[in-house]
DNA sequence: GTCGTTGGTGTAAGCGCTTACACATTCTGG
DNA sequence: CCAGAATGTGTAAGCGCTTACACCAACGAC
């Protein structure tokens, strides 16, 4: 039932390779044949079998995306600037995307398998030396966004930068006694922001304190990017100073926005008002920080993603290439949640 | 290099066939022999290439996923409902996103191509009879989310019923002047709802003036889903009843969260506070709702994906099987624009 | 006229896998 | 002890396409 290209063949009176060979645009054939070809095509409503091209030409035209726990803004617009991107381009996307974090590298496997696709966009998908190695195993293009490593293409944000851009505005704003939340302590970026907020009181002369320090370490397995992390998190940290009001924070950076909005919400709940209270910044500039008027560090997740394809269409043309790595400069938004214009309309 | 089936049938000392057969399952491989392919294949780190499979196996293993502008809050959600129920099976997710809402036929093309999937998954992507013709005439499986076809399986929402139970509950409220703001009126779930507005009035015996509605149809090839389209129409709502005042709605019902969120800005901006001067009711539940404080419909968008897949499955197993059609009500979620209690952390 | 070119096309060998069919062996029951 | 069933394995024909190689005709150049 399917036309196959001997179905063309024996119609337009030529071989399967002439018409194999139109369609590939392949240059020494007549004109006459072309068109003959073509016409007939269009009349049986040919279109060829993507598997066997693929097994025949030894590519797929398939991109994988493996993303964990698809669930945050953040993946979302990495995703969409990856589109983007392949929307110019003649390749289709795979997203493997884990429901946790413990499926990624079932995910991983999958995306490499042989024939499967031509190369992959791992997304906050840290490289760890046993799929570094699954990865060059696999002879596969892959470029990384979010993390790094040295063997393969890379596209992220200064981390550290950022955190050390948010906490040097709360100390610019006047504050001494400037908290941290944190997601699960394994999250490398979060550890890059902390070792940026470190920097930053360093370079006021300010002490590092653990106690206006917390991260999301009680729920395992977890990344901790939740709402509730940030919610808990904020708990906790002003119980911890209940007793000693003189010496709580005034403000607090916190490591992602979707935690920084729950914050917001359990320092509301303790009867505090922010700004006047405490200041908040986040880190992300996910969409709801616009509506909910929350200063943070904008990372261009978008941007990030258009950039991933890129690197890795290249790479598709040019295996043999050095890696590259694009580091992007978080940008400071200023709104709010530390005494900034109510949000603009975006 | 890459290993296949003959370098293993080589070092096992049997044939290809008996190979293929262990990593089938075939019931008819003795143990020593199926143990002694499997011990050479892990040897030889072999692994089945894909895309051999697909052509001799005359089926995929992949399932494509076409959605109209990746941009929304509900299409990841979806999307998150299909990976996770996909994730149960051994069917992988191709995703056709589209930049801009012409690019859609054209997405659409390249994932009923030949070979590329087994199945489609159509979100709010409206079965034109041009599209249902190209569908059937591939041959292969789909199933629509937030649409509707005779002839296709759908799993969508009672947006009519949903515009009813929105518009309802704002009269209850005892409100008698009730604006509707809607998106792109080429929207089919914006016209339901608008039909459930009718409904509600009707049912309450209250006229409908054409003043008190808005749509966004200034900007021609947008779907209008977006907060601007809100905040734009809100405005002009507002101007509309700039002179007279007691005519002015105390009310509305704006068709989309995401609409929603610009709509409440513009009353702000108006110097009018929400809900003493105006209430809101907005539709789909998105995370952000909950920030904001929003009245609406919640829409069961994860497992509406989760649905979704499940009916693919089904119907690729079942090619005959009449179609179905599931039709979800949405639920009503009272938040503070309606007067509700403070938004729950979720 | 002969000979290398060049253009246009066909033949056939894959690509890596599945599976119908055939065959040989072993098992079962009468 | 043998027919027939059950079990295990191999042979080979695809699946639909690409492409190296070969071939032939037409073409100028000498």
């Amino acid at each position: 039932m399917p036309v196959t290209i001997y179905d063309i063949a024996d119609r337009a009176s030529v071989s399967i390779a002439t018409v194999s060979r139109v369609f590939n645009g392949h240059p020494r054939v007549s004109e006459a044949t072309r068109q003959r070809v073509f016409r007939v095509a269009e009349d049986l409503g040919y279109e060829p079998h993507a598997s066997a091209q693929s097994l025949a030409r030894k590519n797929t035209h398939l991109i994988s995306a493996v993303v964990p726990v698809m669930t945050s803004f953040f993946f979302m617009e990495v995703l969409r600037g990856l589109q983007d991107r392949l929307d110019e381009s003649d390749y289709d996307l795979l997203v493997y995307a884990s429901r946790t974090l413990d499926r990624v590298d079932g995910q991983l496997g999958r995306a490499v398998q042989r024939g499967r696709s031509d190369g992959l966009v791992l997304v906050s998908t840290p490289l760890t030396p046993e799929r570094a190695r699954r990865l060059a195993d696999s002879r596969r293009a892959a470029v990384l966004v979010d993390s790094y490593h040295p063997d393969v293409d890379s596209v992220s944000v200064d981390n550290r930068r950022g955190g050390e851009i948010a906490t040097a505005h709360l100390i610019e704003r006047g504050h001494e006694r400037v908290g941290l939340l944190l997601p699960a302590p394994a999250s490398v970026p979060a550890q890059r922001r902390r070792a940026g907020y470190e920097d930053a009181l360093a370079g006021a002369a300010l002490p590092v304190d653990e106690d206006l320090i917390v991260s999301a370490d009680w729920d395992h397995d977890q990344h901790g990017y939740t709402r509730y992390a940030g919610y808990r998190g904020m708990q906790l940290l002003l119980e911890r100073f209940a007793g000693r009001p003189d010496e709580a924070p005034t403000a607090v950076f916190v490591a992602a926005d979707i935690m920084a909005f729950g914050a917001l919400r359990a320092v509301r709940e303790a009867g505090l008002k922010v700004p006047r209270d405490i200041e908040v910044v986040g880190f992300d500039d996910v969409a709801a920080s616009a509506y909910v008027g929350l200063t943070t560090l904008r990372q261009p997740m978008y941007e990030m993603g258009k950039l991933a394809t890129e690197t890795l269409l290249r790479r598709l043309g040019a295996p043999d290439m050095p890696p590259s790595h694009t580091v992007f400069a978080p940008r400071l938004v200023v709104r709010e949640t530390t005494g900034g214009e109510v949000a603009e309309l975006a």
